[in-house]
DNA sequence: GCCGGGCGACGATACGTAGCGTATTGACAG
DNA sequence: CTGTCAATACGCTACGTATCGTCGCCCGGC
């Protein structure tokens, strides 16, 4: 219980960004077992007080230096062909999750998950969820051009373009090469009677 | 290093058993969280050195336990309705992960991976390839039976099945619900030219 | 002077290793 | 078949390391 919650305008921007910095720079080096709260304290100069003053856990603060990363807040495209666009997207999302530093530390960040339910929110809220309404977006884009049928489920269909990669991510397997990531889309939208 | 590697004949039978018992029993209570190598071994009576002599780490003591476990061994149907099959083995897969001990114990093992590449290995070996070459046979049954199209992607199908509900586990989500998981059978098998 | 920040010590856990008797085991002699 | 014995797995305990998260202290900018 912290007796009083600081003060957010008398907050060091310039200890803030050394320490997102910190973060990422360890963990492209060391991978995620190198982004400990001390190490990013001494490589951002900073005491670990001011860390946990901000900031939860580690957890949240390499959250936080993802989120600043401007490719992993790509916008989801929007051409006109859907096919297209979805392959677009979807090979985005798998050179994020295979690339340093947004892959290890992301994996790193969803292992603890199961034991920091605050923390499995916070990655809904900036992450999963925006993704997820934007494919659906995205899709429901489609369906309105009548490219979708009137009452193709686009939840599902969102579950099984993204349910793959996350399988393969999760479970350590070997990523989709861009050919599969195509054959994946496609069989998509098969399963929705698109017509391209 | 060890010296010399110990001998597996004189082991003591009951102390693997209180081990593997003892690990389980945590994880139902205290989940992840409360499994700890010394609690382990607290709780079965046992040295950690005993724990630490037939095992890498605690991942692959819980991995073994949930190994003996009848019911994450249960084989894949095969009725002759593929659709009804595929249904009760994924929503049995669902139940499995959600269920303690089990659902905890896979969670915590999984988020193990990303640092452990020997306990990577061993988690496929033990679970994901068999069930996935389960569900790929499944399918090579049914297309034997001129169910499915010859051409079929059968791999990618089961990525498409599987892919959802892991997706949903990793990330926190809610599982399937029943209904949601005869749905997402339903498109998959569509997406197959399926014949019912 | 208030309060955020840096320094660094601290207690609490958990990991993985090591030494030391004890007890169990498999092997071998009778 | 049975009694003996050396090998060694086991339990107990302590240790060294690492990381977490907290705290006291003083400094310095707003």
């Amino acid at each position: 219980m912290s007796a009083t919650p600081p003060n957010p305008q008398r907050r060091s921007e310039r200890s803030r960004q050394a320490i997102l910095a910190a973060a990422i720079d360890l963990c492209s080096e060391k991978g995620y077992a190198g982004v400990t709260v001390e190490a990013i304290a001494a490589r951002a100069g900073v005491s670990k007080k001011t860390i946990y003053r901000w900031w939860p856990s580690k957890g949240f603060v390499l959250l936080e230096a993802l989120g600043q990363s401007s490719d992993s807040n790509a916008p989801f495209p929007d051409t006109g062909h859907l096919g297209a666009d979805l392959y677009t997207q979807m090979t985005g999302v798998v050179h994020l999750l295979t690339t340093p530093p947004f892959g290890p530390a992301y994996i790193g960040i969803l292992s603890e998950l199961h034991h920091d339910p605050e923390l499995t929110e916070a990655v809904h809220e900036q992450f999963i969820t925006p993704r997820f309404t934007a494919a659906v977006n995205r899709l429901k884009s489609a369906q309105r051009q009548g490219r979708l049928p009137e009452g193709a489920d686009l939840e599902l269909a969102v579950e099984l373009l993204y349910g793959p990669l996350y399988y393969r991510y999760a479970l350590r397997k070997p990523p989709h090469t861009p050919e599969r990531m195509a054959e994946l889309v496609d069989h998509v939208l098969r399963t929705l009677d698109c017509r391209p």
